[in-house]
RNA sequence: GCGGGUGUGGCGGAAUUGGUAGACGCGCCAGACUCAAAAUCUGGUUCUGGAAACAGAGUGUCGGUUCGACUCCGACCACCCGCACCA
């Protein structure tokens, strides 16, 4: 039996598609384009194979749209810049270009092996000058557009690596990569202008259908749109005011009290010379901004003694120094409504300010709200502020017939339901508060007597009122804001891409000219203390100014790394351009058709990456404002771990099973099996790349990975799934080398009478076609796989016994191998030339279904007696209802089930099942 | 706290618009081949009872709609993820 030979083979053929170029991508305005993207890898050292996955899937992609027709664009590179690079030139004292350009060679090694469908000559590499003297021209692009500038700002800190974060980059308080706990710190740093964007940003998640909802809403929440009212309080004795921003204007009638930052200026003003004031804006400072710091904390505030006055009624209102009020957000100052806001509900409770409702329907309810005891009794049992759908008790003594009736209206967590929404006992007018109440959002209102009392208003009515008020009295005005704040972009690292400006005594900042460019880093540096080598370089920064040249300095910091991963796939359009990217090529193949990456992703590069393409545009390059037309993000590849006594992890390899459990062979130690986990060194639970290719080659190892989970789902890489997926690969190979007969020649004319099992097997496989088909649109790879596995079956149980079967059996095995070739592609491209092709699979056209073939002659029903299964039938496909109805009764199950039980109705749905209603 | 997602055999997962639940694979069991093993092939494998025929139960829980529900509706439970002092 001959052995498939797997490398040999692969390398066979890797070698062939490399010769020929089979790969490379040209322009051609004849033909529809495809642009398929996988995220491109950091070179952090090696590959394991959970690293493949999302390679392979693109892979599949990619020579499926090749095989259907479209000119495809499957480039790959190397986000090279970053601090890992660094740290291992710390640790090994070498240059952190050596190490990552040794490890671009050994990664772009290990691609190869794996067959992947690339164009190589696009390969990029952003550390080169090559990549980054074009990023530094974008930049001076953004400069002259006022989309980029510099500014003195409170910034996020990471004392491991030295260096600034974005927001983007701080989970939980703590730097994304190190996990250090992030530190305020105060510097002049560079920005992007994202937040121009922020509103277009937001508006085009809506056109991103074919991007995962989960990324979607990410965004959105990232950037974090708030609509309301921006508005002014007068101070007492003082001329200026104090801004406010709000979502809420219509709880405004329930003010209490303000509170700004501890950073707003008017804090910092009254600071001077009252230490009690400067004491308290150092404290809130010291608090931290950690999640734990954060939930800890207790609202506390420093009534300053200024007066803010109510603009609907002056009501006088003191302003606190606050310290849950944050700088960042809104105007850094907010007013208090403590009936519709817990935050503010605890504040008030602390400083005893009054508890005064905005939406309480005093039509009703005959008392002053302010003194109402059950207002004050509610609030006391539940320790609950109304918020926006909050519970509205409304105690009802107009209620008819003595009952004492209370509304318990909308929020439903507090009471049952029933309760909540009885309408026993009430008062027309209590049961036109309940209707209103029952209608989503609508509460009753006063209004500081902008509307008469207990008037029944949606918020969004109430909004609009309390805004077209505000805006009468000239003290404010609808407004949107949002979270998202500009992108900075300043890192104190040296590698990464220079930024190109030069700071002159007399000048200022002054960009490089264009001519001047690239900036280069400079070879010969020393990373033996910490800080930004490029400050401490004896000459790099020295230089004369563009613009007077007289002595200036370099900028010494670097971009953040996510600058280059927000236009590389403009690159890869055109890599060898010698400007930042060929707009006709960009044209041509933007925007990428389909991008596939980890969900990590979601708002960081994703997000950076829209703005960017904004962005050129405003600066009056001719591109796509949307880069990833669909996105999917992959799972993870997770693997078993083990974990010896003292809880340190063990390889897989090292444990050997024994009836008493585990233990780790080398010295018969317990251990313990811990959870499955993403694949990574620390775990200590990665699988090597190369043992596998050469034990099993690509072809088995991306067929696991692409079969058993869906894309988007973790898949388990396990032994026993390799090893079946290599048994999958052995069993095609010998299906098509070792025939059940021998195969007529490929051009052999369809035979005139084809038996009855060949039949069977002509119409699988030409349903096999039209699903894997589309399987594969829908990227449901594990069920292409399933059914090219049951095709499989379905040619092994075939027997054939003449020439008319034997050419349907070449028939089936051709399918099989096409179909296949997108997720197996060396062991099919060497089938089909088994089959005897000249021509390259890779290259050959996609397999077409033929619906008349794929058509049954004949169904399957199930047969239900009340709604249970009982038997099935076959019958005629589209065989009408009487003749469907007449073989069920007919069956004996069907017929015991019924019994002496009368027929009451016979429900037949053609094609799909017949359902015999007794009783 | 706010928002989102997921719950189907021992395991990964299949199931068009509501229409035979468990495709396909892994694992396991039995058998063939073999001196033996590996590989390969054949059959079985949701659970309970039964030798079998067959019967009953079954898609996180409870309820509803329907001739018929993994699928639709309501309430809940569990787990996972994102954001979080955002006014």
């Amino acid at each position: 039996m001959a052995r498939y030979t797997v490398r040999e083979t692969e390398e066979k053929w890797q070698a062939v598609w490399a010769e020929r170029g089979t790969f490379r991508a040209t322009e051609d305005p004849g033909r529809p384009k495809y642009y398929v993207l996988e995220m491109f890898p950091y070179p952090s050292g090696r590959l394991h194979v959970g690293h493949i996955r999302n390679y392979a899937i693109g892979d599949v992609v990619a020579r499926y749209k090749r095989a259907c027709g479209f000119n495809v664009l499957h480039p790959m590179g190397w986000d090279a810049f970053g601090l890992p690079a660094e740290n291992a030139a710390i640790a090994n004292r070498t240059h952190p270009g050596a190490w990552t350009f040794e490890n671009i060679r050994v990664m772009g090694e290990q691609l190869r092996l794996v067959g992947l469908s690339y164009d190589w000559d696009r390969e990029i590499a952003t550390c080169t000058p090559d990549y980054y003297r074009h990023e530094q021209k974008l930049f001076l692009d953004f400069l002259k557009a006022g989309l980029a500038y510099r500014k003195e700002s409170w910034v996020n800190w990471d004392p491991e690596d030295h260096t600034v974060l974005a927001n983007e980059q701080v989970i939980e308080g703590r730097g994304w990569r190190t996990g250090a706990p992030v530190e305020r710190r105060q510097l002049t740093q560079w920005f992007l202008k994202i937040t121009a964007y922020a509103e277009e940003l937001v508006a085009a998640i809506e056109t991103l259908d074919r991007w995962p909802d989960r990324v979607r809403l990410m965004q959105h929440n990232w950037i974090g749109r708030s609509t309301g009212a921006s508005m002014r309080f007068a101070l007492k004795h003082r001329n200026d005011g104090l801004d406010v921003f709000t979502t809420r204007p219509d709880t405004l009638s329930g003010a209490s009290f303000c509170a700004v930052a501890a950073d707003h200026p008017l804090a910092r003003e009254l600071a001077t010379g009252r230490p009690e004031v400067q004491d308290f804006i150092d404290e809130c400072r010291r608090l931290g901004t950690s999640e734990e710091a954060i939930q800890t904390a207790e609202k506390t505030g420093f009534d300053t003694g200024l007066v803010a006055l109510h603009p609907f009624d002056g009501r006088e209102l003191p302003v606190y120094i606050a310290n849950f009020v944050l700088m960042d957000y809104g105007t850094g100052a907010i007013f208090g409504c403590p009936a519709h806001d817990q935050r503010d509900l605890d504040f008030a409770r602390k400083y005893g300010l009054p508890v005064r409702p905005a939406h309480w329907p005093r039509g009703v309810t005959p008392l002053d709200p302010e003194g109402d005891p059950a207002h004050a009794e509610i609030l006391a049992r539940h320790r609950q502020a109304f918020a926006d759908h909050g519970l509205v008790i409304v105690p009802d003594d107009t209620a008819e017939g003595g009952v004492r009736g209370y509304l318990h209206i909308l929020d439903t967590a507090f009471l049952p339901r029933d309760v909540a929404l009885s309408e026993e006992g009430l008062s027309a007018a209590g049961k036109t508060i309940v209707a209103a109440a029952r209608a989503e959002d609508a509460q009753a209102y006063d209004l500081c007597g902008l509307v008469p009392t207990g008037t029944v208003l949606s918020i969004a009515a109430a909004k609009d009122t309390a805004i077209a008020a505000l805006a009468d009295r000239d003290r404010g005005e609808a407004k949107t804001t949002y979270r998202l704040r500009d992108w900075g972009v300043s890192r104190q690292r040296y590698w990464g891409c220079p930024i190109p400006v030069v700071h002159c005594p007399d000048c200022g900042v002054v960009p490089v000219p264009e001519a001047d460019l690239p900036v280069t880093l400079p070879d010969d540096v020393s990373f033996d203390q910490p800080g930004n080598p490029l400050d401490r370089h004896p000459t790099w920064k020295h230089t004369v100014c563009p613009s007077c040249g007289g002595a200036a300095v370099r900028e010494t910091d670097t971009f953040d790394t996510f600058v280059e991963s927000a236009w590389y796939f403009l690159r890869f359009c055109s890599p060898h351009s010698d400007r930042p990217f060929d707009e006709a090529a960009a044209k041509y193949w933007m925007p990428v058709d389909q991008y596939i990456g980890g969900i990590e992703h979601a708002v960081l590069h994703l997000l950076y990456s829209r703005f960017f393409t904004r962005a050129l545009q405003a600066c009056g390059y001719d591109t796509v404002d949307e880069p990833f037309a669909a996105l999917m993000t992959q799972g993870m590849v997770v693997h078993e771990t083990y974990a010896d006594p003292d809880g340190a992890w063990v390889y897989p390899e090292e444990v050997e099973e024994r009836e008493a459990g585990p233990v780790r062979a080398r010295d018969g130690a317990p251990v313990t099996r811990g959870r499955l986990e993403k694949m990574s060194k620390s775990k200590k639970n990665v699988v090597g790349l190369e043992k596998v290719v050469e034990t099993y080659g690509a072809d088995t190892a991306r067929l696991l990975l692409l079969s058993d989970s869906p894309p988007e789902r973790d898949l388990e890489w396990s032994d026993a799934g390799i090893e079946g997926a290599w048994r999958f690969v052995n069993r095609v190979y010998r299906q098509v080398t070792e025939p059940q007969a021998s195969l007529p020649a490929m051009d052999a004319p369809v035979p005139d009478a084809i038996g009855a099992a060949a039949q069977d097997l002509r119409r699988r496989t030409h349903k096999t076609i039209a699903a894997v088909d589309g399987d594969l649109q829908g990227f449901h790879f594990n069920r292409a796989i399933a059914r090219l596995r049951a095709l499989s079956n379905a040619i092994g149980d075939f027997r054939p016994a003449d020439a008319a079967d034997a050419w349907v059996l070449r028939e089936a095995l051709e399918a099989l191998v096409r179909l296949l070739c997108p997720i197996t592609p060396h062991l099919c491209e060497e089938l089909w030339q088994v089959l005897g092709y000249g021509d390259l699979l890779t290259t050959h056209p996609w397999p077409e279904a033929d619906a008349a073939l794929a058509a049954d002659a004949a169904v399957t029903l199930g047969v239900q007696v009340n709604g249970k299964l009982r038997s099935t039938i076959t019958v005629p496909v589209d065989a009408d209802r009487a003749l469907a109805q007449a073989v069920a009764l007919a069956e004996a199950p069907v017929r015991r089930a019924i019994g002496d039980k009368t027929v009451r109705k016979v429900i037949v749905v053609p094609n799909r099942i017949v359902n015999i209603v007794v009783g």
